[in-house]
DNA sequence: AAGACGGGGTC
DNA sequence: GACCCAGTCTT
């Protein structure tokens, strides 16, 4: 038994967090959680996570529901296909464990949207089982503890076998969140709380002086800046959205159609039955709005809000789904964050 | 092995 | 504005 376990779990005991609303919510709560957790922070979760409870209690109201009004209730937490992966499992855990979540790592890991780290989360923290997660927090803990930097493959591997070497054989449910909060209040990425860390004395980065460089960075790329159109036709309260492919930024969810440049967006209104874009005195039916940027991991997006009203609803025969809705409708569907805030400005 | 995938928080 | 965060999936 390492002595970084005993140490850290009577930390956990006297200043770890034990009022989580996941925590004794058992294997699907546990889940649920972890997905909604990976990539994003605690605090921006537990509201999504008590409206998803409330919602879908269990895990086969889940598997009954649409995707359609999964994606609602994930609307605006990012990374829309855990969303999308966490209905899916449903699905199987329902055909294939009726309804019961799988009690094997091996079934979890099996499941769409569950890799490696949330597999042993879950094994941990729901069935007591030993093994080691390593996810953001527990990366950040272990390379300083152990002094280790880089961002290759190896490194990870090292930290995976750090991760499996310093398992205790007791209290794996408690040891495993000590790791995750320690790294959410005590070992922050910077200005770290060494005086409060109870295994200060044996942190190799602490006892080397190198807590700011550890761990290691990764290397960022610049991100390039695209332009892009949004079209809002609106026919009195009505707005046309159109449904994202699933594969891509926003897959699954309802948009206003998209385009390049203005261009393409005046010739696909050509092809609908719009009547003119020139009104009566000869002036564009399309109102630009002033532009704005929203940042993604890989690249930003300029978007350009243009409006055009019509007196009939067009009907696009495109590939993809199209519906005219209610604009307050609208605002509780399966939209991403940018969206929303248009369709509140619109009001 | 590297890139794709959101959004909010922090400094 | 740059950087970070309870990762997984695709290519």
């Amino acid at each position: 038994m390492s002595n970084f376990a005993e140490r850290i779990i009577v930390w956990q005991q006297q200043h770890g967090r034990h009022n989580l609303p996941w925590q004794d919510a058992g294997a699907y709560g546990i889940w649920l959680s972890e997905i909604m957790l990976q990539q994003t922070q605690v605090s921006t979760v537990i509201p999504y996570y008590l409206r998803f409870m409330a919602t879908f209690p269990d895990i086969g109201s889940l598997a009954n529901a649409s995707e359609e009004r999964v994606l609602a209730l994930w609307s605006g937490l990012g990374y829309y296909a855990r969303g999308r992966n966490l209905h899916r499992a449903a699905k199987i855990i329902a055909d294939q464990y009726q309804g019961v979540f799988p009690r094997l790592y091996e079934q979890i890991l099996e499941l769409p949207g569950i890799g490696r780290s949330t597999a042993a989360a879950i094994c941990a923290l729901a069935y007591f089982e030993r093994r080691a997660i390593l996810d953001g927090n527990v990366k950040r803990v272990l390379s300083r503890y152990c002094g280790f930097s880089g961002w290759s493959g190896e490194y990870l591997n090292l930290l995976w076998l750090q991760a499996e070497a310093l398992l205790p054989n007791h209290d794996i449910a408690c040891y495993t969140q000590a790791l995750m909060d320690m790294g959410a209040t005590l070992c922050k990425r910077s200005k770290p709380a060494c005086s409060a860390c109870p295994v200060q004395q044996s942190c190799h980065a602490f006892l080397t002086g190198r807590i700011a460089e550890l761990p290691t960075p990764r290397p960022r790329k610049s991100i390039p800046v695209k332009d892009c159109h949004f079209l809002l036709l609106l026919h009195g309260d009505d707005i046309l959205l159109e449904k994202r492919p699933e594969m891509g930024i926003w897959g699954g969810l309802w948009c206003m159609p998209q385009f390049d440049d203005m261009q393409a967006l005046e010739s696909w209104c050509a092809g609908l039955d719009m009547g003119s874009h020139l009104d009566k005195h000869g002036k564009s039916c399309f109102k630009q709005y002033p532009s704005f940027i929203h940042t993604f991991t890989h690249f930003k997006w300029d978007i350009t809000p243009v409006i055009r009203l019509v007196n009939r609803k067009p009907k696009p025969t495109q590939k993809t789904e199209h519906i005219w809705m209610n604009i307050l409708d609208a605002e509780k569907s399966a939209i991403p964050t940018p969206v929303r805030k248009l369709l509140q400005h619109l009001n």
